[in-house]
DNA sequence: CTAAATACCTGATGGC
DNA sequence: TGCCATCAGGTATTTA
């Protein structure tokens, strides 16, 4: 479900709701496992601890928390279909994870295809098995630069749309903003990585920023599944102007939009704006 | 090393 | 109405 967009919303969402320091009463689990299994001294590291920041890190939620005189970070993903919301109700089917704060508020963690992940991360954060293989955040200017891709596309053969998907080269572009950044970008999602000049490249990089940006202020896209904190939807869906609109007329040339699978996933670009 | 396929899981949808 | 196949915004792991 959530790209970067979606994930940097419910980060703001929970910052806004959960103010630095507050403290936790516990965590309960309502099943071990997600996509892995949680660590089962979560409850126990949480009871009684208090949360200071939520960071994000790729399509990662990072929570630090301090209890007494442990500091650690907890790691959440949403995979396909996860979501955090506040609610008093008795745990649905697919909560998962239920977080009970000393004010009385609880957090559940809900994904009924359960993709999302959950862990407890002690120490250097950038060294943990997820995080440590991440590439640069496409919003920072400094490391996501056209000198950057240009290099690291030089011995791509295969297809760029794919190769943005590779949390390694860059994080946070998963399949809609994919084909949205290479449709602003006016590049064929087909072509491949390494024939890129340092102009496209230029254009690529400002694309992607300006398109999780924009997605950013319309609070993500929800095509099915994403839900905001609130439970409220991202209204970028309806700014989308390939994904998911195959026959549709293109927004800027009326050109019907393309779509073939590619490395197993759907992917949108119009035949007359993209070369 | 790259790139594609597979696997993980449930639910929605469409064809018959 | 039921049944089956297909698809869904992610990514670790396996295979080629």
């Amino acid at each position: 479900m959530p790209e970067l967009p979606e994930v940097e919303t419910v980060r703001r969402e929970l910052s806004e709701s959960l103010k630095p320091g507050i403290e936790i009463e516990r965590l309960e689990m309502h099943r071990p496992d997600l996509r892995f299994k949680i660590p089962i001294k979560l409850p126990k590291l949480l009871a009684g601890a208090r949360l200071y920041q939520i960071r994000r890190r790729a399509k990662y939620l990072l929570w630090e928390i301090e209890r007494e005189t442990v500091q650690g970070t907890m790691l959440s993903h949403l995979g396909m279909t996860g979501a955090w919301r506040f609610t008093q109700d008795a745990p649905e089917l697919h909560d998962h994870v239920s977080i009970y704060f000393r004010d009385g508020r609880k957090l559940v963690y809900s994904d009924p295809r359960r993709f999302g992940y959950l862990d407890w991360i002690e120490g250097d954060r950038d060294q943990h098995k997820l995080l440590r293989h991440l590439g640069p955040e496409p919003i920072d200017e400094a490391a996501f630069t056209a000198e950057y891709l240009f290099t690291r596309t030089r011995k791509r053969p295969g297809p760029i749309k794919s190769l943005l998907m590779n949390q390694n080269l860059v994080v946070g572009v998963g399949n809609i903003y994919a084909s949205e950044a290479l449709f602003r970008a006016g590049l064929r999602p087909l072509k491949p990585a390494r024939s890129l000049r340092l102009e496209n490249c230029e254009k690529l990089v400002q694309s992607i920023r300006e398109v999780l940006w924009a997605a950013i202020d319309s609070g993500g896209s929800t095509i099915r599944d994403y839900k905001n904190v609130s439970g409220g939807s991202g209204e970028f869906a309806q700014k989308l102007m390939v994904y998911d609109r195959v026959g549709e007329k293109c927004r800027k040339c009326k050109t019907a939009i393309k779509m073939r699978t590619l490395a197993g996933r759907s992917t949108y670009w119009c035949p007359a704006c993209q070369s």
